[in-house]
DNA sequence: TGAAATGTTGGGGCG
DNA sequence: ACGCCCCAACATTTC
């Protein structure tokens, strides 16, 4: 039997478009497809309790997905040098195949991965597959990276296009080696078993995700650019969480989504380039993420090391669970714990919320939303909370602080956001839902709400906030 | 990918 | 008819 030829699946967790995969089977080896469940690496960044969740969820259906091929895919848990070096032993294969990573702990760990087959006498052989444009790609005239969002897109966007998408290879023969069991793993919530809203909201797996795309390009891109905006509606893609485990490509989507607009052509910006934006400001922070790999913790700007933040415990877990008394603000963290999940026009809502407002450091922010999001990604997380807060590259200025009120009466002008994930503000009526405090009392007797008891009142004042948090700012402008 | 404060303008009520 | 004031409505600037 020839030496198989392993795959070693990380955060790329499809078939299609996959380059080390369609690599490996041009070798024409028996494939061993591996995922390895690594969680001494990196030591500060371990995974969240969400992002478990869909894992398990995603494995499953890779799994199932290789077995219709015949193949099966091997679970080892441990360091991952460890394992490939036992794995290489136990199986003779002549090399291991996989996309690039660009965490901070990335470089060391393919390192090492590479120094385990060196030492075995396998090839180790990385490909890209996460990203449109490698961070060594686009880089200003001098040489250094982008560091303002407009002319990092256009230089991109100016180069030679991304990778087309390969199809998926035909795998014609698989190896098997011993495999832990999934459920053995714990990745699912036990004890209170908080994933019930996760299991209504997402269908993890490639096949959903291309589904979830299709469905998208044809109801809601056209719209997009506007529609992403009203937390009522359901008109932006959900397609971050496939996105971060690899269901789909960030090229099978520009592929698809720049062909959909080629029939259109508008004087306004279009729904694709709006959305192929997005995609650019995920490109973005990978390259952030690449050329600073200390923006998960410490602030980019140096100046933000003296900023005067507040360590408010009470304010921090009000605004977790969604008790601030800002309708707005308590709807979009409970529909975060509900289905593990917010769009952009809430994350920022609630963000500057909780940097500007209550004056938490922005690290609490991320760390929340790292253990609650389903597409919880270390550089997009980290580097749109350093945009919110200020801190990070093309930065919001520190004068921009979100009015939640305004905020809600303009995205989600009926209420019905609001009434969704706080039922206890369900029987307001739309002039009120989004400043009970100020319903009249006859209006709060009516909806049964009593102020301080079924629903909090606001925790902060906001033209107070405002303008502690302005004089804060000012405090490291000098 | 804000909001609030401040400035300007123009219609209309009214003496 | 006229000037005055009020104040939306909109524009600009400031935080």
């Amino acid at each position: 039997m020839a030496q198989p030829v392993i795959v070693w699946f990380r955060n790329d967790l499809r078939l299609a478009d996959h380059p080390a995969l369609a690599a490996a089977a041009e070798v024409g080896a028996p494939i061993l497809p591996l995922y390895i469940l690594d969680d001494a690496t990196p030591k500060r960044w371990r995974m969240g309790g969400a992002s478990r969740w869909w894992l398990h969820k995603s494995l499953t259906t890779i799994a199932k997905d290789l077995a219709k091929r015949g193949g099966r895919l091997c679970l080892r848990r441990g360091e991952t040098p460890k394992v490939l070096s036992a794995l290489l032993a136990e199986t003779g294969a002549s090399g291991v195949y996989a996309t690039r990573g660009y965490e901070p702990w990335e470089p060391a760990l393919q390192q090492a991965a590479a120094h385990a087959c060196r030492a075995a006498g396998a090839e180790f052989r990385v490909f890209s597959g996460r990203l449109l444009f490698e961070p060594e790609a686009i880089l200003t005239g001098d040489g250094r990276p982008y560091r303002v969002f407009t002319p990092f897109w256009k230089a991109c966007l100016a180069h030679d296009p991304p990778r087309a998408p390969v199809p998926a290879p035909r795998l014609k023969s698989f190896a098997e080696a011993k495999s832990d069991r999934l459920e053995d793993w714990g990745l699912l919530p036990t004890g209170p078993d908080w994933a019930q809203g996760l299991l209504e909201t997402w269908r993890p797996g490639e096949a959903a995700a291309l589904e979830r795309l299709g469905a998208f390009i044809d109801n809601r891109l056209a719209n997009y650019a506007e529609g992403r905006n009203f937390l009522d509606l359901d008109e932006t893609s959900r397609l971050s969480p496939h996105l971060h485990f690899g269901e789909i490509s960030a090229n099978q989507i520009w592929y698809v989504v720049t062909h959909a607009a080629g029939c259109a052509g508008a004087r306004t910006e279009s729904g694709a380039e709006a959305y192929l934006r997005e995609l650019g400001w995920r490109e973005f922070s990978y390259h952030l993420l690449h050329h600073f790999p200390t923006i998960p913790s410490e602030p980019l700007r140096p100046e933000f090391a003296t900023f005067p933040w507040r360590d408010d415990r009470d304010a921090l877990a009000a605004w977790q669970q969604g008790r601030t008394g800002y309708p707005i603000v308590d709807a979009a963290m409970r529909e975060l714990w509900q289905t593990g999940f917010m769009r952009n026009r809430a994350r920022m809502i609630v963000a500057s919320f909780l940097v500007k407002h209550l004056l938490i450091p922005w690290q609490r922010g991320a760390d929340w939303f790292l253990d609650t999001l389903v597409d919880a990604d270390l550089a997009n997380n980290s580097a749109n909370w350093q945009w919110v807060a200020g801190s990070g590259a093309d930065a919001a200025p520190y004068f921009r602080i979100f009015n939640p009120v305004l905020q809600g009466a303009k995205f989600d002008p009926d209420g019905s956001y609001v009434r969704r994930f706080v039922p206890e503000l369900a029987a307001l009526p739309a002039p009120d839902i989004h400043v009970p405090w100020q319903a009249p009392a006859s209006v709060l007797a009516q909806a049964n709400l009593v102020l301080g008891e079924t629903y909090p009142r606001p925790i902060v004042d906001h033209a107070k906030a405002r303008a502690r948090s302005l004089a804060a700012f000012a405090a490291i402008r000098r």
